[in-house]
DNA sequence: TGAAAAAATGCATAAGTATGCAATATCTAT
DNA sequence: ATAGATATTGCATACTTATGCATTTTTTCA
């Protein structure tokens, strides 16, 4: 059984939608959702998903999942499009020129802006080609590098 | 006196440049630098700074500043290039148009190119105007948040 | 399968952090 | 300068979180 898999999910998503301040209150969520543990426990679930604890900006505080976790579906899902479409990326100078399959240059030009990576000064999608513009002063190892730690996987 | 106003500003230091968990080890800290007061009142100053607790990504723990605390000395100055630039900003749909002093068109808006809010696609900067265009989504409310956040007093 | 090893958990309690209250210190408006 | 208002602090203690140890559950491997 992978109980304790289960609620690791469980607390990560309780953690990620929720403004929790202290793990009593996040037991009693994990008991609506049917998992009955105590505090020691949990305690050691925090750290085990390496939640922090940072200001609300206001008076209190709240529990935070590591920005690793903090991706959301959403992004993912443009993370997902990059892959499904991308087939090669090579560079000229500071331009980028990024092959995708048939028809989606598009979706991952869209993704790319979505994504917001701060190599990318614009692009421009045709139908199986994206034309990138690099930021001033940024490389094509420097957008390389961005683009294996926000999409990891790349080369599948 | 404003021994507390110098205080926090040490806590502070001590804590963007060491790895410190907890608040004892920082008690320790102050007391070197001339700061003596008990846990208690350090409590106090923490939640004051806003100050955060996360993980290092491996067994441990250590307390965080919030990121407007965090922004680095040659990010402040571009800051600094916006506020000293900066007179008016004003929207019409999806376009932005930003006045400056003459000849701080290209400083202001390079500057924000580098902070890279989120809500911005692109500039084109004149002598004394530029031309901002918001990305798909984004609102002037969006903006003007974000620029609140980034670059707090810009209406001085 | 059936031990032996590893992982997970609860209990009790230690370690760490926050806060009510009273005492001072500092600031404000005469 | 001085009384009243505000802010800061320490003390004691409550609240919150972490952990050593023993027990139970799960996994591994002959």
């Amino acid at each position: 059984m992978k109980e304790r898999h289960n609620r690791l999910t469980v607390v990560k998503e309780l953690i990620r939608n929720n403004r929790i301040d202290n793990q009593d209150t996040l037991l009693e969520l994990l008991k609506k959702e049917g998992y009955n543990v105590t505090q020691a426990t949990l305690s050691r679930d925090l750290k085990m998903l390496k939640v922090g604890k940072i200001s609300d900006g206001w008076s209190g505080y709240y529990y935070t999942l590591p920005e690793s976790d903090l991706v959301s579906e959403s992004e993912k899902s443009y993370i997902q499009d990059v892959r499904r479409g991308i087939i090669s990326i090579e560079f000229s100078g500071n331009f980028g020129v990024i092959k995708t399959r048939p028809g989606h240059a598009n979706s991952v030009g869209f993704a790319l802006d979505v994504l917001a990576l701060p190599e990318i000064l614009g692009t421009v999608a045709g139908d199986d080609t994206i034309f990138v513009i690099l930021r001033e002063g940024m490389t094509k190892e420097d957008l390389l590098d961005s683009f294996n730690a926000r999409i990891p996987e790349i080369k599948e």
